[in-house]
DNA sequence: GCATTATGCAACCACAAGGTTGCATGTCAA
DNA sequence: TTGACATGCAACCTTGTGGTTGCATAATGC
């Protein structure tokens, strides 16, 4: 799986908005994704094939339709691999964080 | 804060190096993170201005330099309230999508 | 067959993003 | 004070990205 990829394709809101709704609802054909969206068709289909490339959106082809599955794999796979490595020592962080920031010149309360 | 800006700011590659360095070691100034980067200072100094505007770094003045703080709350913050609804029914999905590709017409074995 | 429906492909456009160079500002130390 | 050092600011360039429109292709139903 490449970390960059997930990363790029999570980083458009309207992306994560169609990953919310296949979450909600699996195996949405790209009609019914578009429906309510500012969005032509076009840009949406392009919007799928960056999160088909990412290995979030899995498709399968029902005659003349097509279907889109979430894979939350990915997903799991970059907050374990990835997110995780900054949570597990966060207290560690930022008590030493904040003991650096009050041990100094730290005058103006703000 | 602001989920687009921390998602935007964890896109590109240079940023999540900066964020691993800044987790490594804490404190570092402008010119410090510059090493060994095949980048100028101005391009280092632009991406560590995305990442304190996504609160992702906390800065510091002592006098002529400026240390730098990984701040891993936002990316907590992401993990618990975006990724984890993604994670949770994880093993549902996935065996909902299995179902689906294997009961429909899936003939080639790949 | 043939119109309709669902999707795919390609060219195009505006703008933001990552990067650079050049110069300005501010701070330290002798 | 003055030179050196660390950072800030601004203009500029190139490429990538999100979006559009127009047309092509493929399956469905009558």
């Amino acid at each position: 799986m490449n970390e960059d990829a997930v990363f790029h394709a999570l980083a458009d809101a309207s992306r994560r908005e169609l990953l919310d709704r296949l979450h909600r609802r699996g195996g949405q054909t790209l009609g019914a994704l578009c429906e309510g969206l500012a969005m032509s068709r076009q840009a949406v289909t392009k919007h799928l094939a960056i999160l088909e490339a990412a290995n979030l959106v899995a498709t399968e082809r029902r005659g003349r339709e097509k279907l889109h599955h979430l894979n939350p794999v990915p997903i799991h796979a970059i907050a374990e691999r990835w997110i995780a490595k900054f949570q597990r020592p966060q207290l560690d962080a930022l008590a030493d964080l904040k003991r650096t920031l009050e041990g100094e010149e730290h005058d103006r309360p703000e």
